[in-house]
DNA sequence: TTTAATAAGTTTAACGTAAAACTGGCAAAG
DNA sequence: CTTTGCCAGTTTTACGTTAAACTTATTAAA
């Protein structure tokens, strides 16, 4: 089913048809109506190839992604911004592909593997999956928006990290905590957000935080975080509180906290971050900070097309989508 | 950069261009190498419209995914799938992507959509996404393989369920468990699987089990669950052993047992099926089952590789994988 | 009335690639 | 000394679509 056998059926030529179909306005309303319904009886579709060949755009976008990384696909966090461009990218009209760094037997980098795949911008989904791949692939020309990490020529969505850290520190304080430990995730941008939130919250409060208390370990491995909780319960001077790097790192806080014979919140009190589904179905009720990751991937969605058609003229932007703290049961009132 | 581009600085035609690229035979050792280095220095890549349009093969496989089902994405099983089918595939030289049932403004199906982008085949990872959509994709000819959905013409990978419930239910028993409830999910073939080999089992075992021990509720809802834990636990002659349609259910469960004062497993013994990740990080650990996921999806990738390479001759198989039990620390010993 | 503009098309060309058909030269077989 | 066959290419064509250039008939403006 192709456009010149419409043509043929409607006595046109393959351009009218052509036009028809995609609305070029210099075609009469009958002839357009009666083309759009021969092809609807036909079953016409048309070939995405060929329409790409001709016009340079695919209306396809990449998604940078390895399954390497903790969590990977089922992280609800990772899961939540996919669904959210996902969604959003359907509806104005583009498909996504997964690209990987290889094909076949041959090693391809990202940057060639979309501009293979002709496609019209790459998305990355977190700061983890961006490497010197995503310099290539501005350099290239192919329009690029990332979740959490900010570089030259990149559009950025990120979660307000700093709004985040603050709440939960604000809402921890106003509970009576007064010795709260802070356990942050790898080195990224993201974590040197929260951390400098942490302080600078901290600080405003008039909290004096000794460098005990702060743990740096990975995001999502409850074993190392089990590890720095078991660091903290020693001291000394206990925290009341720890802040957990995320949800996961919380599980594994909680298994020691347990194990240590301890309860939560009435010994020791604790919170996370991601608000993941599964985890706030555990009892007693994880304080979290839930991050907007629908949102967040429509965003990205919005922004990309805005480069892709912008093409050249694009101007990068940053979106800051905030979160919202789900106060559980996780942190005890105590006085100060 | 183009085929045609090359085949300037080379001094031949494009034709043989193409040829050495692709390794045709008839074109010189000599000539191909002189050939490949050009291309490589010029940082040639294929377009993959052209190549498609002109082979009607686009490498490229559809995953058809909807988010509306409970876990989509975040659910580990489905994670896992996946990227056992992404991995595979991307070895085998395919790409995938998204199938939605509409585009843009446009409502167009999912058989339509995969027409549309050319697709070698399409990859339906949960028979929970199977549709009638379905039969439309095979009578169009494209190659279809699910997993855990059987129907004409159509590839299935399976989780060996006769074999994992079976395990899950003799090891039950040899701990001495005689009363055990069964929980399961939605009417689907995998429950109707699960149900059949539980009773079999059972049967085998000449244990009776009353229709008060087997209640039907919905797969990944902890709130279903949770409800049909409390009749459970209602009952006079209450099981001493409740069997879970999946990790997520369990975790419902497992609050109301908690709710009522009651111990896992001194008190109630309990196991899930699925194996997540996370939820094996909860203490007591979960008996469950643990699907070979990644594993279930490689081999839907081989299978769908294989369907596109013979076209018409491509006779559906099916294909069971088993998975395999983590004896955990949720079935206490009793006395029969 | 003449000229210009507009509507509603048609024709042509091109996107990049690969398959099919073709060419010329050389070596071996008859 | 033909003929045959093969090697190493070249030329041509086609995949399906759309943008650009072109055509004609009709209408509006000068």
């Amino acid at each position: 089913m192709t456009i010149r056998m419409i043509a043929e059926k409607c006595g046109c030529s393959p351009a009218t048809v052509s036009k028809a179909l995609n609305g070029a306005g210099d075609i009469s309303r009958e002839t357009t109506e009666r083309i759009r319904r021969v092809a609807a009886e036909l079953g016409y579709m048309p070939n995405a190839a060929a329409r790409a060949l001709k016009t340079s755009r695919s209306y396809c976008f990449g998604l940078l992604y390895e399954d390497k990384v903790n969590g990977g696909l089922g992280h609800g966090f990772f899961a939540g911004i996919l669904n959210g461009f996902w969604n959003r990218a359907a509806e104005l009209g583009f498909d996504i592909f997964f690209l990987s760094d290889s094909l076949g037997q041959r090693k391809l980098g990202y940057a060639e593997h979309a501009r293979y795949r002709g496609c019209d911008g790459v998305f990355v989904p977190s700061e983890i999956y961006a490497g010197s791949d995503i310099q290539e692939l501005v350099a290239s020309g192919i329009p690029v928006v990332t979740i959490d990490y900010l570089s030259e020529g990149c559009g950025a969505v990120q979660s307000d990290n700093v709004k985040g850290m603050d709440d939960l520190v604000r809402y921890v304080y106003g509970m009576g905590h007064r010795r709260i430990a802070f356990v942050y995730g790898n080195d990224t941008e993201v974590t040197r957000t929260r951390v400098a939130a942490f302080r600078g919250t901290c600080q405003a409060l008039g909290l004096d935080i000794p460098e005990q208390y702060m743990i740096p370990t990975v995001y999502c491995s409850p074993t190392a975080s089990e590890e720095a909780t078991k660091q903290l319960l020693a001291l000394e001077e206990r925290p009341t509180c720890i802040i957990y790097p995320d949800d996961l790192a919380y599980i594994g806080g909680r298994n020691e906290i347990y194990r240590q014979g301890l309860r939560i919140p009435e010994d020791i009190s604790a919170v996370g971050y991601d608000g993941l589904n599964f985890v706030q179905m555990l009892s007693p009720r994880l304080t979290t900070v839930k991050q907007n990751a629908e949102l967040m991937g429509a965003s990205a969605a919005d922004e990309l097309v805005r480069a892709a058609e912008q093409g050249g003229e694009y101007v990068p932007r940053r979106i800051i989508i905030p979160g919202k703290m789900l106060t559980g049961e996780t942190v005890g009132r105590i006085d100060p």
